[in-house]
DNA sequence: AGATTTTAAGTGTATATGCAAATAACAACC
DNA sequence: GGTTGTTATTTGCATATACACTTAAAATCT
């Protein structure tokens, strides 16, 4: 019963949670991207924070967390084994406590590179999940930006 | 573009990555339903395990994996932590490989008792993404269940 | 200027996740 | 019935993720 008067049972969760089929599409379509993606060395989980770091230039990485609903200290790590791969490099800022990042030159290379596999990803999933979920996921993450400001 | 004769730029990747948008939803609503549940000393990942884990009674970790479309090396990390806590207990089978495990009266309880927890991350959720996207998400589940059998 | 508060980032710890390889038990084949 | 192959699960390793706490630097306040 969807009925928010009434207590809900277990039998409610294992038909409606949102979590669990939010969170099983997820590891289906990770994996599907990792397979593509796996021949070039990269993650998609990595290729997002690149793709990002490319658009929006040099960024502390309190600015790419707010962006992409991140905690900083999960981007922390990332950076870190993004950097030791010569992927991003850390640039100067005048506030000492900003570590501002950029994309290097191997780091838009291996963009480059990763297209076509992610092209063909994309799709992939595009067929498995159909248009019309596409859609309402673009809808649903303009909301989520809008409405959780995540500090 | 969403042309397919044209070869994709990074500024596609930005604008149009369904694993971008799709992760990002994961960790925001991940952590919606984390936070109601904190109290009770869970998490949705595992509470996700617990209920289906009611619903199949005892059953083989490879079963589980092909349900919730999870690697068998994670299911069986996750199983030994709950299985430590107390919240489900192995069953012996007559084929000596197998490790079928069930709730356990501890793991009841503590599913009863995160259940109004539950209910409120699930409303908070439902309204923050939309009823469409709900929907959506159910039409996905069900054709991601139905392609990809996950061996 | 000096003390206090706020902000930015990194560290310690724990769980979640998956691939590759190892192990163990069953099944099948000759 | 012993060898070979298959299946079920665990282990080793690496990344992803977040919370609590720490550290360092800037900002504010008096």
């Amino acid at each position: 019963m969807t009925n928010p008067e009434a207590n809900a049972t277990i039998d409610d969760v294992a038909a409606e949670c949102i979590a669990v089929r939010l969170r099983m599409v997820n590891r289906v379509v990770t994996n599907i991207y990792d397979d593509a993606l796996r021949p070039l060395g990269v993650k998609v989980s990595q290729m997002n924070i690149l793709v990002a770091t490319a658009k929006l230039g040099p960024v502390r990485p309190a600015e790419m967390c707010k962006r992409l609903h991140l905690d900083v200290s999960t981007l922390s790590r990332n950076v870190e084994r993004m950097r030791a791969r010569g992927w991003i490099e850390i640039v100067p800022d005048d506030d000492g406590r900003a570590q501002p990042f950029q994309l290097s030159r191997e780091g838009e290379n291996l963009l480059q590179e990763a297209l076509p596999a992610w092209s063909r990803a994309q799709e992939q999933v595009r067929t498995l999940l159909g248009p019309r979920f596409v859609n309402e996921l673009n809808r649903a993450t303009k909301r989520v930006r809008e409405t959780t400001a995540k500090q």
